[in-house]
DNA sequence: TCAGCTGGCACCTTTGAAGGGT
DNA sequence: AACCCTTCAAAGGTGCCAGCTG
């Protein structure tokens, strides 16, 4: 079946899918104490595989133009929309399933990096990633025919750097480079996203990676920004722009700014060797090919002392990767993955909310359980993440029966660590997804997620009980020594902001363990406009004990 | 000393309410 | 009463800059 399915996409995502397959999966599998699924009948599959949906970037030439500069997007306290912003076209999706997309942005490396001769540098290893969070298209869940009646914009999505950002904002560290994803889950026949028969892939397009500063380093993308971006529209004409700055200033005569003048001076002297030394810029797809984020693969590039060619690592297939799974019942699924390019655009928009999604360095995937508590902001509710064994914290009935809302699981933010090393240590696949139809196990993008037997533990990280109801859950005590602020800002219950805290000894490692995470949990979303949070970092003991669960 | 961050600024677009006309 | 269109103000999104911070 996964063939039959994997004909339908390019060989060479067949191929990384053998690869990253069974082999690696079973470890796992038999860690977690999962057995090997039955394969799932290929006749099992009543409409259109979600594998088959195809996701095109809008406006693809302008993220090339920034990528090929070397894409900064800025961060601020108060959250910065991303400018491009991301709008996708979908097709092929069943016009009358529901889907629930989602967008998470994890590191694409291990690197802090330093804007110096007019070119983005190593400046050593990357912080502490910041607790992953995912935006929600407020849309969700919807049905294809409604993805797919107009472009789906995740404008409204915004960028922080503060670690306690309360309005659900993406949280990124700046002067890191990331990498935004799309997911899109298919919600099953009861709209319980996660519940039963859960399907969802993830795109990724390589043009879209960016550096989060919280000023513009490289006037070419000042430039860029403002030269496309309306609201910028106040700076435009690179002339009448210094005009504008010595109106403001009083003067007569241009004043030309100090980051003008050094930028102009870099360039002067800089960018053509930079252009030449690097071979070429930073869009360029020849420079890197390891770039499978969504496969668990390193984003990095491996000589990323390499200038700004270096810094938006580029895929094999310089278009777009993505992988698709399949989940099934008592934790049979069907992992697909597929790779594939597209180039149109086209125009519309709408609105989105947030999730918030793991803390990417710690708990990929974690189910985690946090507790809830709502908060509002103009255009979305954040939930704090809970912990309920699943099943607790029932919802209303005619919530989960009528409403559109759906079980959540927690998308795991990709943790690029510490696989990805500036050293090129060998990326470990990411296994449970290439893994083919006989033995499935659900997995989550993350590269080192591993397997869950459960059907919501691959997505699953959240319990859609009670967040639907938006109420705070108490985490059990078994696992609440890993509790889940009720917002950004709070602490886990040690008194420590869970974002920074980190398993001693194994940074990254907790990705398998947080696949075990994500059985406990599910999310639903009920209404446009609602953030969640889903669970911050777990500390190292939480991990283990999480685990342990689901390794007996 | 300096790179990075913050808050305030002016300018601009977007959004939605209010009012008037058909 | 129900639309449709225009106007207008408020809200919010920009990059820039001076000052602050570690």
């Amino acid at each position: 079946m996964l063939q039959e399915k994997a004909s339908t996409v390019t060989d060479e995502h067949v191929s990384r899918l053998q690869t990253g397959g069974e082999t690696d999966l079973l470890p796992d599998q038999s860690r977690l104490g999962l057995s090997t699924a039955p394969t799932v009948p290929s006749s099992t599959e009543p409409d259109q595989n979600i594998e088959n949906i195809k996701v095109v970037l809008h406006e693809r030439e302008l993220w090339k133009k920034f990528h090929e500069a070397g894409t900064e997007m800025i961060i601020t306290k108060a959250g910065r929309r991303m400018f491009p912003s991301y709008k996708v076209k979908m097709t092929g999706m069943n016009p009358k399933t529901k889907y629930i997309l989602l967008i998470d942005v994890v590191p694409a490396d291990d690197h802090r990096y330093k804007f110096c001769d007019n070119k983005w540098m190593v400046a050593g290893k990357a912080e502490p990633a910041m607790p992953g969070r995912l935006y929600v298209h407020p849309d969700s869940p919807a049905t294809g025919a409604h993805w797919m009646r107009q472009l789906v914009s995740f404008q409204k999505l915004k960028l922080t750097n503060n670690h306690l950002d309360p309005f659900g904002h993406i949280i990124l560290n700046s002067m890191h480079k990331y990498q935004p994803r799309l997911h899109i889950v298919k919600a099953d026949e009861n709209n319980a996203f996660g519940s039963k028969n859960t399907a969802y892939c993830t795109h990724v397009f390589h043009e879209t990676a960016f550096i989060s500063v919280t000023s513009y380093q490289n006037h070419k993308i000042t430039q860029l920004k403002i030269e496309n971006n309306p609201f910028a529209k106040g700076f435009r004409g690179s002339e009448e722009g210094d005009l504008r700055v010595s109106r403001l200033q009083g003067k007569e005569y241009p004043v030309i700014s100090k980051n003008m003048v050094r930028q102009r001076l870099i360039s002067t002297h800089s960018h053509l060797a930079g252009k030449l030394g690097a071979g070429v810029l930073a869009g360029h797809p020849q420079v890197l090919s390891s770039y499978q984020y969504d496969t668990g693969v390193p984003l990095s590039n491996p000589d990323s002392q390499d200038p700004i060619s270096t810094h938006f690592p580029q895929s094999r297939d310089p278009n777009l990767l993505y992988h698709c799974f399949k989940h099934r019942d008592n934790g049979r699924h069907l992992e697909l993955g597929c790779k594939r390019s597209y180039l149109e655009t086209s125009t519309a928009v709408s609105d989105e909310h947030y999730f918030r999604s793991p803390p990417s360095y710690e708990s990929p995937l974690l189910s985690h359980p946090y507790r809830t508590e709502a908060i509002t902001s103009r255009e979305a509710c954040m939930y704090g993440g809970m912990e309920t064994e699943s099943g607790s914290g029932a919802a209303d009935a005619d919530d989960l029966t009528n409403s559109p809302s759906i079980n959540c699981n927690m998308w795991a933010t990709v943790q690029p660590y510490p696989r990805y090393g500036m050293e090129g240590v060998p990326y470990q696949p990411f296994t449970a997804h290439f893994t083919n139809s006989a033995t499935v196990a659900p997995v989550v993008p993350h590269p080192a997620s591993s397997v869950v037997s459960r059907p919501q533990a691959d997505l699953g990280v959240y319990n859609s009980a009670a967040v639907q109801r938006g109420l705070p859950v108490i985490p059990p005590s078994t696992s609440s020594s890993s509790s889940s602020p009720s917002f950004p800002g709070s602490r886990d219950s040690s008194g420590h902001p869970p974002l920074y805290h980190r398993k001693p000894g194994s940074p990254l490692l907790p990705h398998r363990d947080f696949s075990s995470y994500s059985t406990q949990g599910t999310i639903s979303i009920r209404e446009q406009a609602y953030q969640y949070q889903v669970g911050l970092s777990s500390t190292g003991s939480n991990w283990t004990d999480n685990k342990s669960k689901f390794t007996s």
